[in-house]
DNA sequence: ACTAACTAGTACGACGTCAAGCTAAAAAGT
DNA sequence: ACTTTTTAGCTTGACGTCGTACTAGTTAGT
């Protein structure tokens, strides 16, 4: 049953992502795009540490998308004065536009979805959701 | 709310992903596992366009991924009788035992998932998942 | 204080994946 | 029949991601 939920799971990841990168005409990657994402609705700056644990990459993939994010002006890094290894990832002006503009393009996509699918297993859906994350979470810590 | 799921199956994608590969040292990639795993489950000989639209992958991640394995032994590859453009993959009983062996290595992780959550949620969460699979699928249809 | 253990970020090489463009075969239109 | 369109698979180049190994700064042990 597990193995069911892995089986959707990666599926609806790899056509969903296929489908955002396609709607964006190869102007902002799903990954980019999440970032810019979770910097404006749980905070800004942050640590790319920080960023790599809440969206479940490693660091060597936050380096790389942050050099590449920071080189497009999307988001500017600058060192951390609490803790000198570290260093912060801020959201630009020009990161919140972009983010803006993605979710514009994508939004009849999301639309095409939800009318589908009824509202209240969408929610249950993302309940059921969060919760086998959080298991995982509890399983990985060891 | 149709972000929410996507960005959690984003998450757990990659988490799990993670998890499945460190569980195989290097021996099964999930993705050669999920192929070998759907032949044994879902049909077999199958075709390559086939076995790439029920995993939602594309002919040429598929082309690639059936050279590897072919080359290890995991699976053959003949022409197909009744379409010369087309193929078919075949399983080997060397795919079957790398399959085998590779349910035992993840089970335990599996357990673990399955420890922390009901398993009425657990039929619910796959129930809903393969809903939304089939919205986005009516949706990338045209 | 000083050393040992840990943590943040980077560098490098490898892999899965994709988009775009190609060939050959099959199906459809006329 | 013949031409056009569609389909199956391959090739190439690029990108996101990972694991491993490394450096530099921080924290904990003694």
């Amino acid at each position: 049953m597990v193995f069911a939920v892995l089986t959707e799971v990666t599926i609806i990841h790899q056509q969903s992502t296929a489908e955002f990168n396609k709607s964006q005409g190869n102007e902002l990657h799903l990954s980019h795009f999440s970032l810019l994402n979770r910097l404006v609705r749980f905070g800004n700056p942050k640590t790319p540490q920080s960023l790599a644990d809440e969206m479940g990459l490693t660091k060597a993939t936050m380096t790389n998308s942050l050099a590449k994010m920071s080189e497009r002006g999307l988001i500017e890094v600058t060192g951390n004065p609490a803790d000198k290894r570290s260093k912060l990832v801020a959201i630009t002006a020009k990161g919140r536009k972009a983010r803006d503009e993605a979710i514009k393009r994508v939004a009849p996509i999301m639309a095409g979805y939800a009318e589908s699918i009824d509202k209240s297993d969408l929610v249950e859906l993302v309940r059921l959701l969060r919760l086998f994350h959080e298991s995982m979470s509890f399983d990985a810590a060891d």
